[in-house]
DNA sequence: CATGCTGCTGTACGATCGTTCAACAACGTA
DNA sequence: TACGTTGTTGAACGATCGTACAGCAGCATG
């Protein structure tokens, strides 16, 4: 009587490990930037399109600023862990690595109108909120030392070509390294944020091939000091 | 009798033109930014500091939007006026006209911290606000248009300095022309960003060396082909 | 089948949002 | 001085915001 498919009812909401949730619920805060771009971070829309009531985010974050703090946090990790790998990837040789970290940071995901405008939001935020300034600082660290790493290499092999084995490059930075990295992070964001206001304006190709000559000059520079 | 101190009451307050209002509620919307980013972009945040009612904002504005889009007209204006103007103060040898831009680009008013941060929440809302889209491709086609005929002019004497006259600058740009604005305009924006994520990691004068070390290296680029 | 833990729901609350609008008042004009 | 125009006020509205919390319910356990 009381079976006979009344019986086996749907689960009105499946249980899921604090973890796995937490990510969820971070990934749909990304997903409502992109949408919405600053107006998609509000409570209600993240748990709508985490499919989760409104609220399971107060359980599991203190609060609004803390899921944001952790989404950025998470984008930023992704961008790092993605051009990491495209580097790891590359031969072994300080240009291809380097050539590939360019392509990377030029290809989709990266170069994606909505992922720059993610980024654009964020930067928005950095400002006035000490806990996007933590991340930002705890996480472009890594970011920071994939580059130098690479230029370093580039540097070393272009100002001893000639000699039986370049310098080691773990020794302290000159100062043209440390504005050659400023200078080429620059060139990069400034690529990222003038294609996304206008990607007709140029190819991804061309931002690669403008970063690359920057990089040689520098090494044509680097050389001859 | 009526008289006597009572009958001469201070106004409650001042009318104004409308077009003076506009320019302060304008001005107002700018200083809020820079104050609270993001969310010092409400009607009540924005009409406290310019010192009117709430009402009134939608007296000279049809909505929000607007006023919002009519302050990032006048950033822009006010960045391209005053980077023309010092370029005009320059004297008139090309290298010195780029070296006036770009010192006044990394100069206060521009090189501020918190006018960055403005820059940024406008380049949020331009993903998802036709307004801001229009207001951005009107405005920017004058910076475009400054810096493209500094590269022309500089490109033009570099390629043929010993002509006895540069070609003439107002034929068709060239594919390199092109490249070579776009990155200059990617490095500029790049630094401006780094500057303000970071302002301890370099100093200005450090910004414009490495902009004139591009424009130098495309102009013996250039001199060659 | 009964129990306990806890992930989860969803209503409720106070605050703040953008916008409307009737009334007020400053100031040029006659 | 009286009037008319209109820039300006500020209360009020409905919508939406972030957060709190009491109770529901999934699922492992006994």
């Amino acid at each position: 009587m009381k079976s006979g498919g009344v019986g086996a009812h749907k689960p009105r909401f499946e249980r899921q490990l604090p973890q796995q949730r937490r990510q969820a619920l971070i990934e749909a805060t990304i997903e409502c930037l992109k949408r919405y771009g600053h107006d998609g971070l509000s409570i209600r829309t993240i748990s709508a399109q985490a499919g989760v009531s409104v609220g399971l985010i107060n359980h599991h974050f203190p609060n609004k600023n803390q899921l944001i703090a952790a989404a950025y946090r998470h984008f930023n990790s992704e961008l790092v862990g993605g051009l990491q790998a495209a580097v790891a990837r590359a031969a072994d040789s300080p240009r291809a690595r380097m050539r590939a970290f360019l392509e990377a940071s030029f290809c989709p995901p990266n170069l994606d109108q909505d992922v720059l405008a993610v980024w654009v939001v964020f930067w928005g935020l950095y400002r006035h909120s000490r806990l996007i300034q933590r991340v930002q600082r705890e996480t472009y660290r890594g970011y920071v030392r994939l580059l130098r790493g690479m230029l370093t290499e580039l540097l070393a092999q272009a100002r001893a070509p000639h000699r039986r084995r370049p310098r080691r490059s773990s020794r302290v930075a000159r100062p043209d390294l440390r504005l050659a990295a400023i200078g080429l992070t620059a060139l990069l964001d400034g690529l990222w944020l003038e294609w996304c206001l206008e990607p007709g304006a140029f190819r991804p190709a061309e931002a690669v091939a403008l970063c690359e000559a920057w990089v040689e000059s520098l090494c044509r520079r680097g050389g001859r000091s």
